[in-house]
DNA sequence: ATAGGGCTTCCACCTACTGGAAGGTCAAGA
DNA sequence: TCTTGACCTTCCAGTAGGTGGAAGCCCTAT
């Protein structure tokens, strides 16, 4: 199977599948062309990628998860705690952005928005005291979505 | 005012504020050393930007703040649409995690997790229909947070 | 004089791709 | 047979927002 073919039935832009390759996820033969030759089972795993991915895996959570995905005597406790550990994170992301949200949304309510220069958003952004700051997780923005 | 003495007064790594030299965001002078000299308008510039930061905005939207703090006639309506906007992606970005939160909590819950290979979690990644992706946003994982 | 800490620049690396250029391959139509 | 266009290849660079580390000045105290 051609990587165009293998792209429309996964899902995956083709770039990605090649992606894939580099990083080592999938290992397609090639034909005497040097075109990737995709067999079944290369375009079953690029799926199950493609919906881990969905569902915000981290790549080296869905390498884990694609050994036990063709280990056929996986535990079902090891699938589960990478989920629940995942499932964690989803959940901590989910409460700061909560309290970041309050943040932002009174801050907004509290702005007048109109011509005049004075905000109560600048106000909060100037200050330097850590007032505001209290109980309200840090973003850490190195975290990558 | 030395890097490292900035550093500690803003809460910012060293490392982070040549960055923000980089990119322009400061522009302290040098001495004859070389060594970058920070202005006390420099120090406030940077803790402003360290307190956008961890409100989640993006380093352009914090240029654009930063020009909005700098100038002393500007409306508050420009901040607000700002805010709004960027509050708007949050609490977008919360309504995916929700759905994804709900997805994973369900498929963990129904995994047994014990050392029989059946896995609810792994049934679900490879199945290759589309009903369980209804509803559910995709997730996208070029977002950077 | 030397040790240490602080400062400098520069380069590479992280995630998970994506865009684009330059060029080879293949099948269909004139 | 030639050409056109779609499809394939590799390679390089860029995205956001930094972080880590090396090599090498600078400054101060002992």
């Amino acid at each position: 199977m051609n990587i165009g073919n293998v792209s429309e039935q996964s899902g995956l832009p083709a770039k990605t599948i090649r992606y894939y390759e580099d990083i080592g996820l999938v290992q397609p033969s090639r034909r005497e062309n040097g075109y990737r030759d995709f067999a079944v089972q290369d375009l079953h795993k690029l799926a199950f990628l493609g919906r881990a991915r969905s569902l915000g895996f981290s790549i080296d959570e869905c390498r884990t998860l694609l050994s036990l995905y063709e280990d056929r005597e996986r535990s079902s406790a090891d699938v589960k705690a990478i989920a629940q550990s995942h499932l964690a994170q989803v959940d901590q992301k989910i409460e700061e952005l909560q309290a970041l949200s309050a943040t932002l949304r009174d801050l907004v309510v509290r702005c007048h928005g109109d011509d005049r220069p004075d905000c109560p958003i600048m106000d909060d952004l100037t200050r330097s005291d850590v007032r505001r700051r209290e109980n309200i997780p840090l973003e850490q923005p190195s975290e990558h979505w």
